[in-house]
DNA sequence: ATATGCATGTCGCAC
DNA sequence: GTGCGACGTGCATAT
């Protein structure tokens, strides 16, 4: 089996064979967990001591090193992928060095015990996805204006109407006047209600007509007979497709595309 | 031997005891990590999904997770502390659902395959103490005024003067008023502007000749310019420099130097 | 290479 | 609780 291969676990082993198994699992690249009582030092754009105690040491393949205490979402020290390292067993502790080159920055762990010392070899191709949050589907949008319907123009984004801001404000194929309102989740009544109100409220200052759009990934139950009944209508748009779009080009300066004024 | 109860560790066990183990150290709020195959799913504030793949996820005493992938500095999904779990075992997966209640966000571990599980109590009380942040600078400046100038006597400090808080006030030699606006890095524009509002704020109130100094271990590139032509100033310190003076005199308690309100 | 803006940012502190 | 700024922020991208 070659879970052997993928695995080797040692618990309390003398300092000399956690050592050993550290240098090892470097050298093959392999990523390590360590429990134990140590001490960390860390000097580079600041300069950090953290006293004795019992916590988590990672090391991973790309050479990143976390230091984790039993309490904090966040490592207490850390160093970036590609750190250098190196391993000195002196009289009663193993000492870890972490070095980066750029700045240069160096975190030392030093080990008095060690409770656990684990090498893997992990094997992870899983693909992650992150979905676009509401701002991103009205970039991604902006970007893409088909994403609405061929031949939108966006005009202004984010733009104060009184009752709130509208999400996306552009102008369709034939020249009328379209107001979007997105939402990243099914949408429900009140998304068709606040469309309208914004509707009514730029109607109130420009007699013009006007199309109301609401883009969400689908429609709530009793929604869409409000939303005829209301004269508005609605356009399918999954955030995972706009993720997708704005992957291609990520941080297009947008603030500079539409004066905020008008 | 009390090793024991400090740790347990299982190499390859079945799921049923992996989900055994979990949820007993869960119940205990002991450290547990465990290695193997999952898929991660993550719904809040975005939403993402990490497909199957060989990970380490730690969950921590005070309720905070992390799935960390064999690459990577970051965890690919986290749940910060305070996070409630629930284990759930079904056909041939274990589910771990951390749940946080505000804002409210999910992350789902399913794991398929377990090669290591391992449930920790970890008594760390070691102090960490990071040296020459921003604030430590401020203290330095408040210690040692020549840090500044000779013949500087600071007055108060990270005063609110309405756009903000200025970091230290004082008098020079003169009996001038002097602004000093801290940064830890190199200042770049908007430290400079920063500055600027206060000078204006300040002078808006009480009419006097103010001078403004910016301190910082170092100028961005432009900066240099519009420093002149706003007609403030720039002194050279170095954060390390200000641990040293600190370093002196660790525990005086500036809060009780200077009244907050003159 | 540096500069700019975003993040499931997190964290701490003041109001 | 809510808001605001700092962070060894990290990270990705445009210049």
């Amino acid at each position: 089996m070659q879970k052997q291969n993928k695995l080797k676990v040692l618990t309390n082993p003398r300092l000399t064979e956690a050592a050993a198994i550290i240098e090892k699992a470097l050298a093959q690249r392999r990523t390590i967990i360590v429990v134990g009582e140590c001490k960390v030092l860390y000097s580079g754009r600041a300069k950090s001591t953290l006293e004795p105690g019992e916590r988590i040491l990672i090391i991973k393949e790309d050479g990143s090193l976390l230091v984790h205490r039993p309490i904090g979402y966040e490592p207490v020290n850390w160093q970036p992928s590609g750190s250098v390292f190196h391993v000195q067993t002196k009289a009663d502790v193993v000492e870890v060095h972490a070095v980066r080159q750029k700045p240069r920055e160096n975190v030392r762990v030093l080990f008095y015990e060690v409770f656990m010392v684990s090498a893997l070899s992990l094997n992870d191709s899983g693909e992650f996805s992150l979905y676009a949050s509401e701002k991103e589907m009205h970039r991604a949008i902006l970007r893409k204006p088909s994403l609405l319907e061929e031949g939108f123009t966006p005009i202004s984004y984010e733009k104060k109407v009184e009752p709130g801001f509208v999400d996306v404000y552009g102008v369709d194929k034939d020249g009328k006047l379209v107001v979007v309102e997105v939402k990243r989740k099914t949408a429900g009544k009140e998304a068709v209600l606040q469309l309208a109100r914004y509707i009514d409220a730029i109607k109130a200052k420009a007699d013009r007509e006007l199309r109301g759009v609401l883009v969400a990934p689908g429609l709530g139950k009793d929604v869409q007979r409000l939303l005829v009944t209301l004269g508005l209508e609605f356009k399918a748009l999954d955030p995972k497709k706009c993720a997708k779009v704005l992957k291609k080009d990520q941080n297009a300066k947008l603030e500079t595309f539409f004066e905020e004024g008008k």
